[in-house]
RNA sequence: GGGCUGGUAGCUCAGUUGGCAGAGCAGCGGACUUUUAAUCCGAAGGUCGUGGGUUCGAGACCCACCCGGCCCA
């Protein structure tokens, strides 16, 4: 067997090693009679934790009962120069923790079981989309326009082509453009890039999960996304009923369901029936001490509204639906009331993990909307018309549902932890000057 | 961007009123034939984040900056 050695104990003509692989740990037991003292002298002269070693020999169990190897051959596999972190807190400092991320998942075994927890609930969300009929495919990372949703993207230059490119910020408008071609049920996880600012629930690079459901409606993505995130609990937790030191989740289906505008009415005190200009919202925001620019719109004035007075109250999964027409282009109006789209976003922790739509597959209302924003929203928020898809809309795009899921936020709610940073292999941190 | 907080040995951390820079683990030398954070003896290990300032004297006090963490915007 082979592995890292990660401590050793010379008791003189005897020694204990803790040895571990990909499958767990397991005592080494070295003896000077058994090795002959030439051997065993040279291999403690030469070992150190940290080392990668192979070794072999009978399995017994020591007076104590561990499980352990009577080593009879040993050889260094790869020798360690530096010294692993103290045994027994680990590493702890969180700037070394993510700089040598590589230390923590080796010393840390929270952190460890959390990366593989991670692993786990990736799969999980394949599983059940493969086994719902969906087909994973891959679209460009590197866009010549950005789209599918408002976020300032990293730019990057194309050098073959000779102009500028976008690293996405979503994958969307491809997946609907295989939509078109036929395909009845597309699904991508992929890195998305946001050029914006980092904190303890965005990352500007993160990984995202889309799923395109042609025929399909809002109450289908619902389903959906209770499917993935209480399969994804149940991978890792054995349960729906999450527990973690800080607390507790329940993601046992059905969620509760909350509509936009009873939400701002419970917190705000804002009917968006009774007045929904902007000067209700300034009214609003100003009434309940939440600071706002008087230059924006009211689609950001909403948002704004929304991300301080009504999501941190989210704590358990909760359905929020019913939003209001500006607050997205891509989403068709409900049938019943044009104020509104079918939309519905999932919240955990106050934080916000999963947004579906009914899809806009008009391509005259769509390039209408599309223009309007690219027009009305300001500076930073501008999202250009991305005029290619805007053609493969009219070639006719069926009906479908679509639904993103933030994987990273998923991982969160799922391991208790409150910092992206936590639930990402190397997140980037500044140079150390 | 603002507030709070941290940065001392490879790692985990102490450092009192401004008065010789400390411990544990790891490493090094030694003892020990069943240990479990082994134990015991010995020696060694420092750009106290960086740069200024105050002072007879600064890890500590003051200023600026760098890199983190938490909270707020």
């Amino acid at each position: 067997m082979a592995g890292r050695l990660l401590s050793l104990r010379r008791m003189g003509r005897t020694s204990f090693a803790k040895l571990r692989d990909g499958s767990g740990e397991v005592q080494l037991f070295l003896n000077q009679q058994a090795l002959g003292k030439d051997v065993y002298q040279g291999a403690l002269d030469v070992l150190d934790v940290g080392d990668f070693v192979s070794a072999g020999g009978p399995l017994f169990r020591t007076r104590t009962g561990e499980p352990s190897v009577r080593v009879e051959r040993l050889q260094v596999a790869a020798k360690a120069l530096r010294p692993l972190p103290e045994k027994w807190h680990g590493l702890q400092d969180p700037e070394l923790r993510f700089r040598q991320r590589y230390l923590d998942i080796l010393t840390n075994d929270s952190v460890r079981r959390r990366f593989e927890a991670r692993t786990a609930i990736v799969s999980a969300l394949r599983r059940v989309l493969d086994s719902h009929g969906f087909l994973e495919v891959e679209t460009p990372t590197l866009q010549p326009v950005y789209g599918g949703g408002a976020a300032e993207p990293f730019v990057t230059s194309y050098a073959a082509l000779n102009r500028d490119y976008y690293l996405r910020i979503a994958d969307e408008l491809y997946l609907k453009r295989l939509l078109v071609a036929g395909y009845e049920r597309v699904y991508e996880v992929c890195k998305n890039f946001r050029n914006e600012g980092i904190d303890s629930s965005h990352c500007p690079e993160f990984t995202m999960l889309e799923c395109y459901q042609a025929f399909g409606d809002l109450a289908d993505m619902r389903e959906l996304a209770q499917r993935l995130v209480a399969t994804a609990a149940e991978a890792v937790h054995g349960t729906t009923r999450v527990q973690f030191d800080g607390g507790a989740l329940d993601f046992t289906p059905p969620w509760r369901r909350l509509t936009y505008r009873d939400a701002l009415l419970a917190s705000a005190g804002l009917d968006l029936e009774a007045d929904a200009s902007a000067s209700a919202l300034h009214e609003a925001a100003r009434s309940n001490g939440v600071t706002v620019d008087p230059s924006w719109p009211r689609a950001k004035l909403l948002d704004e509204l929304m991300k301080t007075l009504v999501e941190p109250s989210l704590v358990e999964p909760t359905v929020l639906e019913r939003y209001p027409a500006e607050t997205s282009p891509l989403a068709k109006r409900c049938p019943d009331d044009p104020r509104y789209i079918e939309r519905f976003e999932v919240f955990v922790n106050g934080m916000e993990l999963a947004n579906a739509y009914t899809e806009l597959n008009d391509p005259i209302e769509q390039r209408a909307r599309m223009e309007e924003q690219a027009s009305a929203r300001h500076g930073a928020d501008a999202t250009p018309v991305d005029e290619d898809f805007l053609l493969a809309l009219e070639h006719g795009m069926p009906p479908a549902g679509g639904l993103g899921l933030g994987v990273d936020r998923l991982v969160m709610a799922l391991s208790g932890t409150s910092n992206i940073r936590e639930v990402i292999l190397f997140p980037q941190l500044r140079d150390r000057s």
